[in-house]
RNA sequence: GGCGACGUGGCCGAAUGGUUAGGCAUGGGCCUGCAAAGCCCCGUAACCGGGUUCGAUUCCCGGCGUCGCCUCCA
């Protein structure tokens, strides 16, 4: 049984299922005005894992992250760029989704569009309207926080303590707002600006209400898991909260928050602060599986470093495993069952609020074993391990790659190393391996012949 | 000002009131014709000051420092 860190209670507890074998989740997704950065990638790789996680686990996942593609931003890029505001967004969601593949992140199972919602948002605010919960104003339709009496529950703070401060902060939107907290539920639109019919006027929704109708909508009153980073347990997903509180409905039934990307310096990385690094610029200089491998070896509400050497690091542990799973798959091991025990244990610690680093030293001891016991003519052992590894690493959505076969010609050298080795002539032996080692080779000979593979 | 997190060996990064995290890097060894791979070993880690305790990196208090949230943000 999964248990997760509960943003709400501050505790690890049970994730319960309303349904159990069934686990609904919404995630919240890009606004898409621009490339992803590492935040981005971290956020959905945390899901990710979370997802294959319980999937392997045999819960049958429903995943529901939207695409946000109206918003403040993406009108400014339009206007900037002089180019149709949808253009904008169909390019960069094209681009994230690009990007998530890249990084072997599942597509949801519903990717909901905040434009396809508009009617159904336009109906909740007029209900909240009803409800008195809702006013108008010059510029838009406001939510009235003092309506939802438990507002703060994800903030961990009250509404007067959070209105008294705020320092140097901006308060924005209209000077109408009854209360600084109130936020947008509709925006009027002005003249040549993307919009949709209301009651009220002509405008667009405002983010916070967006999240609210579809993860109601596709999911239900009280589904399971609301999850996204950090940043948006305050305001975002307390205003998500604050809507359905307000309309009488039950919303998630638990909280999850990733932690930060920060920079070298551990400051966070935030498009205001200008320290993002792009997601497509790792995703092509790197193998991409060595941002998970960097994000299962530091926990998910830590805030993780991401530079140079971090991901250095991650590489050369991802060859490590790759060697490993190119050694078993060239051993000609006994089939065998994954081991028991080794599974059993995974589970243990995966199931205490996703130890994933945890989980990775249990598997790099896992590795270690197999080595051993092949090492020692135990196949039958080796090949129980091995299969354990591969499993727990697909778990984590971590493929190994045992090397490409080479081609005919150098296999065949190889085969000559042997030969010279046999015959013990040594010279010429280090010749084919400088040969093979220069053409990209890594040559390993043990006593069941020369292993040839690529670097 | 309010709320919160954190400060661990060369780097990254966990758990934990007392006995090995783990990864990466470095050094030594075994194996090997030499390599590579694999395995083994070493590293005398816990910001500072008090306190609780038989015993604290782990709990409490105080300080110092870093970071986050308090209506752009994954």
């Amino acid at each position: 049984m999964l248990h997760l860190y509960d943003t709400v209670t501050r505790e690890v507890r049970e994730l319960q299922m309303r349904q159990q074998g069934k686990l609904d989740i919404y995630l919240c997704g890009p606004t898409v005005y621009g490339p992803p950065h590492l935040g981005h990638g971290r956020a959905t790789l945390v899901y990710d894992i979370l997802r294959r996680y319980m999937e392997w686990s045999g819960v049958s996942v429903r995943l529901v992250s939207n695409i946000t593609d109206i918003d403040d931003k993406i009108i400014d890029r339009a206007n900037r760029e002089n180019r149709p505001w949808n253009e904008i967004t169909h390019k960069c969601e094209s681009v994230w989704f690009d990007a998530m593949g890249a990084l072997g992140v599942l597509r949801p199972t519903d990717v909901p569009h905040a434009t396809e919602y508009v009617g159904q948002m336009v109906e909740m605010i007029s209900e909240l309207m009803s409800r008195n919960a809702a006013y108008t104003t010059d510029d838009g339709v406001y939510l009235d926080v003092k309506s939802v009496p438990d507002y703060g529950l994800l903030a961990h703070q009250s509404l007067d303590d959070m209105l008294s401060g705020g320092g140097d902060r901006e308060v924005l939107g209209a000077a109408q707002k009854r209360s600084a907290a109130d936020f947008a539920l509709w925006k009027f639109s002005k003249p040549g600006e993307p919009s949709w019919p209301s009651p009220w006027g002509e405008g667009r929704p405002g983010w916070h209400s967006e999240c609210v109708v579809m993860s109601l909508e596709l999911l239900g009153e009280g589904f399971d898991l609301h999850c996204g980073g950090a940043d948006l347990r305050f305001p975002h997903h307390e205003n998500e909260r604050a809507q359905a509180v307000a309309l009488g409905k039950q919303f998630a039934r638990h909280w999850m928050h990733n932690g930060f990307v920060v920079d070298t310096e551990g400051e966070k990385m935030s498009k205001s602060l200008g320290n993002v690094a792009n997601l497509l610029d790792l995703v092509q200089h790197y193998d991409p599986r060595a941002y998970r491998m960097l994000l299962l070896q530091t926990h998910y509400r830590s805030p993780v470093k991401v530079g140079q050497d971090n991901i250095d690091a991650s590489v050369n542990a991802l060859a490590g495993l790759d060697g490993f799973a190119d050694r078993m798959s060239k051993a000609s091991l006994p089939s065998s069952e994954p081991d028991v025990e080794t599974i059993a244990r995974f589970r243990e610690v995966m199931d205490n609020d996703l130890d994933t680093t945890g989980a990775m030293a249990h598997i790099f001891d896992a590795v270690r074993r197999s080595n051993i016991a092949i090492d020692e003519g135990n196949g039958g052992q080796a090949s129980a391990l091995s299969l354990a590894v591969l499993q727990m690493c697909s778990a984590l959505g971590l493929e190994l790659r045992a090397a490409a076969e080479v081609d005919a010609a150098t296999m065949q050298r190889a085969s000559d190393l042997d030969a010279a080795r046999a015959a013990k002539d040594f010279a010429t032996a280090d010749v084919i391996r400088n040969e093979l080692q220069a053409a990209g080779f890594v040559v390993e000979s043990t006593k069941d012949g020369t292993r040839v593979r690529r670097a």
